[in-house]
DNA sequence: GAGCCGTGGTA
DNA sequence: TTACCAAGGCT
C-alpha cells in the first residue's frame, strides 16, 4: 500500500519550509507570491534552462522593462537581443506576443490555468505554475523535476514518454489545495538538490520513506526510451569587414535562430544531404572550423574571410555593425564562436 | 506521437 | 572527449 497523499505532501512541505532554494524571482515559503509578471518571466526563462543560467538574464529584462506593458512596447529586436545566448528562441519571441497580449487586455494576466494556457509560450507546465505559484490555484505542476520524483516515488516502469499520463494522474492526486504554489516549488527543489538525475541522495530526502524506487533502485527511475545519435552538418559563414564594421543578416522570423542577428552563411541549415560546398566566387579564405552542438544536429561551421575590397554586391538586407560594439549586437552563440574566431584573427594579422 | 528548437554544466 | 540533461512549447 502506497503512503497516503496527506503523508507525502505533509513531509515535503515541511522539508521545503527549511530547505527552500533561494531565488531571484521566488518568494520564500509561507508569504505571498512575487507579482505575476515576475513568475512568468522567471518560467517561460526557465524553460529547459538552468536557474544559473536564467539568472542574470532575469535582472537584466527587469531592469530593462519593469512591466509587462514596458515589455509589450519594446522593439523586436531589442528583446531577441538581450535574449540572445539563452537559447530557445522561440520562447523570446511568444514572449513579446504574450505580453502584448497581456497588455492588450490591460496589463492583467489572467488567473485561471486554462486562460493562461491561452496565452502564447504557455504550455501545460508553465500555465499549471504560473497558476499555482502566482494565483495561488491548485494546479498539477509537471515539469522533469516532478516527472523524476514522481517515477521514483512510485517505482513506474512505463518509460517516457508514455508514462507521462500515469505521472500525471499520480502528481495531481498529490497536489494540495493549500499553499499550491510551495508544493510545486517544493517538488522542484526536491528534483533539483536531492533526487537528482545521477546519485540521490536518498539519506537527506524528506520522501525517502515513503519511495517505492529507493528500494527498487532510484536510478533506474524514470525509465527513458533510447535517443537517436545526432547527425553532423557542415555550412559557411561569411565575415565581411569594412571601415572597422562587419555586415550582419536578421534571420528570418522562424526555425533555427528565428529573428536572431546572424552572420551571413551559405544556407547550412536547410542542407541535410552532406553534400561538398561549392567554390566561392571571389576572394576569400578561411578562418577556421566553429563547432557547435544544437538540439538536433552538430555543426561544423567553417568560417571564411572576404579578403577583396567590393561590397557593391551586398543589398540593404543587412547592416554594418562596428567591430567595437559587436558583443553588443545580441549573437546567438554559434555565431559569437565565429566572431571571436574572426577577431583573433584579424588581432594576428596586425602584429 | 515525434521532430524541431540552444546552451552550458557535469561526470 | 563524449554523453547526458535542465522549471518545455509548438507543429
Amino acid at each position: 500500500m502506497d503512503a497516503s497523499a496527506e503523508t507525502i505532501r505533509s513531509a515535503l512541505l515541511t522539508w521545503y519550509d527549511s530547505h527552500a532554494r533561494s531565488l531571484p524571482w521566488r518568494s520564500p515559503p509561507g508569504t505571498p507570491p512575487p507579482e505575476p509578471y515576475r513568475v512568468w518571466l522567471s518560467e517561460v526563462m526557465l524553460q529547459q534552462t538552468t536557474t544559473v543560467a536564467v539568472a542574470p538574464y532575469f535582472a537584466r529584462f527587469l531592469e530593462r522593462w519593469p512591466t509587462v506593458e514596458d515589455l509589450a512596447a519594446a522593439d523586436d529586436g531589442d528583446v531577441m537581443a538581450a535574449w540572445a545566448g539563452l537559447g530557445y528562441y522561440a520562447r523570446a519571441r511568444n514572449l513579446l506576443a504574450c505580453a502584448r497580449a497581456v497588455a492588450a487586455q490591460g496589463g492583467a494576466f489572467p488567473r485561471t490555468e486554462a486562460d493562461l494556457r491561452a496565452l502564447p509560450g504557455l504550455g501545460a507546465y508553465t500555465a499549471a505554475a504560473v497558476a499555482a505559484i502566482a494565483f495561488d490555484q491548485s494546479a498539477t505542476v509537471v515539469d522533469a523535476n516532478v516527472e523524476r520524483v514522481v517515477a521514483r516515488l512510485f517505482a513506474i516502469n512505463q518509460p517516457l514518454p508514455a508514462a507521462r499520463k500515469t505521472i500525471r494522474a499520480h502528481t495531481e492526486a498529490l497536489t494540495p489545495v493549500e499553499r499550491p504554489g510551495d508544493f510545486a516549488q517544493a517538488m522542484m527543489d526536491l528534483g533539483a538538490t536531492i533526487c537528482t538525475p545521477r546519485a540521490p541522495r536518498c539519506l537527506l530526502c524528506p520522501l525517502a520513506a515513503m519511495c517505492a524506487g529507493r528500494r527498487a533502485g532510484p536510478e533506474q527511475f524514470p525509465v527513458k526510451a533510447a535517443k537517436k545519435a545526432k547527425p553532423v552538418r557542415q555550412g559557411r559563414a561569411f565575415w565581411i569587414e569594412r571601415d572597422g564594421a562587419v555586415w550582419l543578416m536578421t534571420r528570418p522570423g522562424q526555425g533555427l535562430l528565428g529573428g536572431m542577428r546572424a552572420l551571413p552563411d551559405d544556407a547550412w541549415n536547410a542542407r541535410r544531404d552532406g553534400a561538398a560546398a561549392p567554390p566561392l566566387p571571389g576572394p576569400w579564405r578561411s578562418a577556421g572550423t566553429v563547432r557547435h552542438g544544437f538540439t538536433h544536429f552538430d555543426l561544423e561551421l567553417q568560417l571564411m574571410l572576404y579578403s577583396g575590397s567590393d561590397c557593391s554586391s551586398l543589398d540593404g538586407a543587412g547592416t554594418w555593425w562596428p567591430l567595437g560594439r559587436i558583443d553588443t549586437a545580441g549573437l546567438p552563440t554559434v555565431f559569437a564562436k565565429a566572431a571571436r574566431l574572426a577577431l583573433a584573427q584579424t588581432e594576428y594579422q596586425g602584429e
